[in-house]
DNA sequence: GATGAATGAGGATTCATTCAT
DNA sequence: CATGAATGAATCCTCATTCAT
């Protein structure tokens, strides 16, 4: 007795669903979302959606939920990193971005810069597992960089991490707010080797 | 002797309206105002918006406008500076924030992250009198401080530019979306302060 | 002391606006005629069509209330008329468009038929003023063409008269009504010519 | 056992929305008729409506729209007709009350008189599929009273036709927008036999 | 589990009417 | 007398949500 091929379906159903939602909650904004669209890019019914999420904003805070584990991969390359702190920047940097694309979630920083005050949980949610998950990995790796005698050693360096975060944080929200119009604006990967390049011009010892 | 129902106020009724629209578009988006909201906030009916805006969505291009002269000080400043070049950029990123908060439009850069996608034309408007002339103040000030030698000279200041700007746009965006909530977060003039810091570390000759 | 002319134009006033709102209710009805539209063709603000009309209902009465003397002329016309009887129908029924168009209440009897229902005493008053009153009119005509020899006393006066007036209000509405859409119909003097023609045909001895 | 808030309808759903639309707008005209009466009278909620149509005007359109087949009798009662004309028509014309009445679109005529000036789309689809059509039908059958030589081979016929509908078109108008009040006004059955008897005398040979 | 049908609550917009000047 | 300004009360339309099948 094979397992039947809708079954197979029918559990991915929730994550289409968050995937579809998260799309056009990402371009959209909350109010702006039609569940009847988010339904229809899902390839189901309106009614369908209930099935699986209590309300409109249920399916927003799954949507967003999706990005918790976005991170994981940050403090395993940091602490496995042998290469120079330099280079460990860029390549923290570098899959950052690609994780979030990778998994479908590159819309959710501009969606919570959206909705954060209209939805304070998931501002908090976003922070925890995004934000402050990425100051404590850069945190980390800049103190490694004072110990290799690779960064200065009286650099701030709480301060130095939100201005090392900055630009990411805006990068990806440009990436989905702007870019499209922003025809003389930075393109992504330079404007981010430029970040690092100048930062490390700013914290080398 | 009762307040009268209503007092006639043609002249500064706009203007009102709009900051009163301002506020609560930045705070909720487009689609998650209620008009009737705006009306309230500004002490008026629902009905006398219309005595002044054709539609919600005019009034949202109105509120957006508002921010047209914001970056009028820019080249003035920039002309007439006679300190170096590090205090230079000091002084017109606070002039920056300081200008969108007297003016009421510090709103507006969050506003547009979360709109610009719904409402291409006003991102394009921002772009222009925001964004990109922001970038030409600035590429101004990096190419003044080349001339007297106080940049380093292999600098591209095209990516400069864009990595500068990246800090002070997303501490606007932060501070209207995130920072009530985000406790351990930047405090925004340190970190313009150990930005313009760094920044400068990074391309000083 | 010459009188001033703003005097005159003053006690025109209600007049104008009864012609004005004539023309638009005519045209779009009651519920789709806007008084701005009314005060606007008659070059006042809204707030001045209250200082006339107590109500949108009342204007309407007025516009309606001012065919009351149109048929003045019939009883005349008809009793010192010296010509044959078929003659005397065929001025009276020239007369009778003539003078709707020439106090600019042609529109009336399409109004009453698009709002009789709605406005019960309208309907009474068009009926008495123009409807009864025309068949009182053509009554006596037929009577006197009996009289005269040139018309069938076996002719049922009541049914005749009846079925001599609805193509004469028919007439009348169709032409404010569907006339600029209805090129291959009827023009409205020939129509009214033959039809002369034909029930004279059908009533003469 | 509590009746259920609602019944799956679809097939019936649109043809009960447009009659009662139908009684409705023929009443109170398009402006004045409210879509939350409209949903009222077809036993739905006003969301309902917005199921089948796209907008109260499309409600409008479609229910004059099923005024289309009404006169599809008219060729084949006139080509099959055995007997002498005078009686066609009078057939003809008691036929085509009875068809309004019976497909319950006895309103179009005047709701077409109201509102043809605010929808001239209607207004050409009315005479398209109604006057004109009648137009042709009535030409036919004249001039088959010609051939026979029952008719004056001397009628100028187009005219006749005007002549002819005039008072069908109005007996229509009439009935539903002012026979309610005009109490001595005509009874429509003795009224029309008055005027084809009439008509007739004044066209045959 | 899935959906077509239905709806209640709500929001944008309009307009007759009022009132201070 | 006239009117610009203001508004309350509708009215159309949308959409998240529910329910019978």
């Amino acid at each position: 007795m094979p397992a039947p091929r809708w079954r197979r379906r029918k559990e991915a159903r929730p994550q289409e669903l968050v995937a579809a939602a998260l799309e056009i909650f990402a371009e959209k904004g909350f109010a702006g979302t039609r569940l009847s669209d988010v339904a229809k890019r899902a390839g189901v019914s309106k009614a369908t959606v209930y099935l699986y999420f209590d309300s409109k904003e249920d399916l927003l805070h799954a949507a967003v939920r999706a990005v918790e584990p976005i991170l994981d991969f940050g403090d395993d390359l940091a602490a496995s990193h042998e290469g120079d702190t330099r280079e460990l920047l860029s390549v923290l940097v570098t899959r950052w971005l690609e994780e979030f694309e990778k998994r479908g979630v590159g819309g959710v920083p501009k969606l919570i810069i959206a909705e954060g005050s209209n939805f304070p949980d998931l501002a908090r949610l976003y922070l925890d597992v995004v934000v402050e998950r990425g100051r404590r990995i850069f945190t980390a790796v800049l103190q490694r960089g004072i110990e290799r005698g690779e960064v200065r050693s009286d650099l701030d360096v709480e301060q130095a991490v939100h201005v090392f975060m900055a630009p990411v944080h805006y990068a990806q929200v440009h990436r989905h707010a702007l870019a499209d119009v922003d025809e003389k604006g930075p393109r992504l990967h330079d404007w981010l080797a430029a970040h690092i390049e100048l930062f490390w011009r700013g914290i080398k010892a």
